[in-house]
DNA sequence: GCCAACGTTGGC
DNA sequence: GCCAACGTTGGC
């Protein structure tokens, strides 16, 4: 299906806030030592959304990025089997959804954030993705990359 | 700054 | 192939 997935990535503010992303406009994800969520990344597909989480100092969701390449290898370490993709940001959040809130959300009991709590990329079922971001007071931009303009509803507004 | 969780390494 | 030791992540 052309339809993406939806991820978690992980970053500390102090190393790479959401903020410089944006800044940035495109950066590339890199540095990821762990086989599974090397395996994640390895997944990914341009288009997929990914909830951008700050860990250690601000415990929040802070917005949500978008995958803008195929999974290459990471140049970070020439030689050796990691893997690393392109990331531009997509919306940053109206409200940040810390990991307080989310713990304390019953439907995100089985958010992989919680239950996967030391991987830094998790896939995450799209009804996770919706609620946090609902949470966070925010939409995604109409019609951002190669998707077919949604249909309008038979017998909507005038 | 401490500590729990857990992935990884290395000895046997 | 098991398991203890070690290192790292990340919340508190």
């Amino acid at each position: 299906m052309a339809t993406g997935r939806y991820w978690l990535i992980k970053s500390e503010p102090s190393v790479y806030a959401y903020a410089r992303l944006e800044a940035d406009g495109r950066t590339e994800w890199t540095g990821v030592r762990n086989f599974e969520a090397r395996n994640n990344l390895r997944a990914m597909t341009p288009g997929d959304l990914c909830l951008y989480y700050h860990s250690n100092e601000d415990k929040a969701v802070v917005g949500v990025a978008r995958v803008l390449s195929k999974p290459g290898p990471d140049p970070t370490a020439p030689g050796e089997d990691w893997a690393s993709v392109d990331m531009g940001p997509l919306v940053a959040f109206t409200v940040p959804v810390t990991l307080a809130t989310i713990k304390a959300t019953p439907a995100l009991k089985d958010f992989p954030l919680l239950t996967r709590s030391r991987l830094s990329v998790t896939p995450t079922p799209v009804e996770h993705f919706e609620l946090v971001l609902k949470m966070g007071q925010t939409k995604l931009p109409k019609a951002p990359a190669s998707k077919p303009k949604p249909k309008a509803k038979p017998g909507a507004r005038p």
